[in-house]
DNA sequence: AATGAATGAGCTTTCATTCAT
DNA sequence: TATGAATGAAAGCTCATTCAT
């Protein structure tokens, strides 16, 4: 891999694990064996780090909330949809940890955040509205607003809820815990036709995972 | 007001406005026209002012665990109960929006804030499994703990969430819209015993809020 | 002296014999024996101890500005005039040695030098104009601004010009024969009236110093 | 134009324009479009170019010592002699800017700088004794080395200070003041015989520039 | 209780320079 | 000749904390 391809994936992965303010230009450079010359060659600094794994989760929000529709045609394709937005956040989930830092002394990444939060504000929404059409789900207008940023709410912050609470658990497991909360949340308002006459939700969340 | 109380108000002010990383102990002693030795006078270091502001929490959320039972009888009466807690929960704030540098190096307010949320979820478990008793409420054994944890994640987030995107309301409607939130994820789960002959749910929120 | 006034005072030296872009901060606290972190108690930065010291040379020149007049009212008094102002440009050579650093990054740093040198020309300008007053001076309309301009590059410049030829001299040395030199461009324009009748200018000169 | 010409032509531009200081190797390659490991091919570092640049200088220099006797017969002469050697001061005057930054730690071009100006003293110096043995100038013993190094100094500096005050002025309009400004200075010592009958000075000048 | 000068570790960043290709 | 990634020393600066008074 290259020097700046591995200058953001060690930092993701320290950021996520230790937290952002943690984890110092000299700490990535060092833990990576490089000198912090080096790292400032490729990128300006910490925030430009930052900025950009923003964008890359910013890219892979825009190409899902183009996809989704196409992928989306039955309940059952709720869930692997689900599955693929809450390994998303799991993969970048430093974010969502430290809105504190991120705001910080940088108004560009504070921008940057708040852009990516409306981005997947209107999915989550766009996503119930899509379901509603599929008539998989029964939802009144005054509902969907609400039903629809409190899953974006647990989905963005039942990583790090859990994890503080007990780190024992590995990705995987976090991710398919995370999922089935959101599901439990959408259940409420699923249609007879949402439920799947061969599969329970089980079943499909154990097919998922293996 | 003693010096020592002042400073953990000045504290808790300027933690929930710009976060504990942007706070040093010297805006602190600046911002109430002491000095620093002054500040390390009353407490060990900044760590303590934090802990100090956690336990404050703590000991609000125990005499709430305690005094729950008695004074939420209905379901009329879980309403006051919730906007009670958001409000403690809007009060200190700074807490839920940085898990990072809470962590951070100390162990200590990282083991804190840890208790906190275990006692917070046991109140907010509690809490459905009473209304449960009560017969107001009708939820399955694996639905309950769900619910319970998803709620407790929505009424922690909510105010970060909701003033990064837009910072123009005040403490008291977001505190509203946070209890309306939270109500809308129980409905769902309501018996007809709990639907008031006499009020609607809106009809409460707003004798609430006056 | 108080740790601020010894600031000036070391980095003044330090900046005169070394210059600005060869001092750094830690270099200046290393050689006082205090911590890096209690310079930065005093000054904001370099940079404000650059400003400090030019607000120094300012005042100074202003209180000369105001008080020239009543004390030269015979060319005799020129010489002190003049032994004063080298010894302030003396004391503050490093101001002239180096415009770039001072222009550098810091725009405040170059208005401030640029408004000083406009000071120094008005002065350097009014002085010759009362000498002519005086029917000391003779000088046409069209050489005087010539020679007010020429006076003053002579006198900034002249130290730096001679040490870095010879730095065998003493301050004391330096400035005498900066006056003189001085002296020597304004010779030319002197009238009858300016020769003293009892001293030769090398006696004054003599007497000056000693 | 071969790359090490244009390294030399673009580091004096900047060098002129922005200060030694504030011009990096890197902003030097990235200016011409070349890589910094392509600079330090052509040359073994920053001083060396410096060094190259005050060499070039140092050998127009010798070249006008030797020359000038043969082309300076008449006061006259004496004017595009000094438009000469303005020029070549604007041309190079970021040495006479920073004396700072080039004596800095590199003691070899400190010692350059020291031989080029005892050159250029030697050369005002042996001019005006020219002048003087030619009959157009009158001069004591004990005024000639002083109007020789006070020329010199003005010539040095002119320029900076000029541009300090006011940048507006063009290099050709610098050049043309600078030159009227010397012979201003050596004007009182000018005999009978060097007052051209058939030119005024300014007829002379205006000639100069056109 | 309170002051405020002082500490020192650690951070971000720059830059002249090197070197494998 | 030329590239550009890499180095490492050093700079400016911040901040939690200590301590003599």
């Amino acid at each position: 891999m290259k020097t700046r391809d591995r200058i953001l994936s060690v930092s993701l992965d320290l950021f996520n694990r230790n937290g952002i303010s943690q984890v110092s230009t000299l700490i990535i450079a060092t833990e990576m064996g490089i000198s912090p010359g080096n790292l400032y060659y490729h990128f300006r600094g910490k925030d430009e780090i930052i900025a950009t794994l923003i964008n890359e989760l910013q890219n892979s929000v825009s190409t899902i909330s183009i996809e989704y529709p196409k992928q989306v045609q039955d309940f059952d394709d709720y869930w692997p949809f689900m599955h693929t937005v809450m390994a998303l956040f799991t993969h970048y989930r430093f974010m969502f940890r430290n809105l504190d830092n991120l705001n910080g002394q940088n108004p560009q990444i504070k921008r940057k955040i708040r852009t990516l939060i409306l981005k997947l504000r209107q999915l989550s929404s766009d996503m119930l509205a899509h379901l509603v059409s599929l008539g998989k789900l029964q939802c009144d207008n005054n509902s969907l607003p609400l039903l629809s940023d409190n899953l974006l709410l647990v989905s963005l912050n039942w990583l790090n809820y859990q994890t503080l609470l007990d780190d024992k658990y590995s990705e995987t497991e976090l991710i398919r815990a995370g999922v089935l909360r959101l599901i439990s949340m959408v259940e409420p308002y699923l249609t007879e036709s949402a439920k799947s006459p061969f599969y329970t939700h089980q079943d499909l969340l154990d097919e998922l995972v293996n």
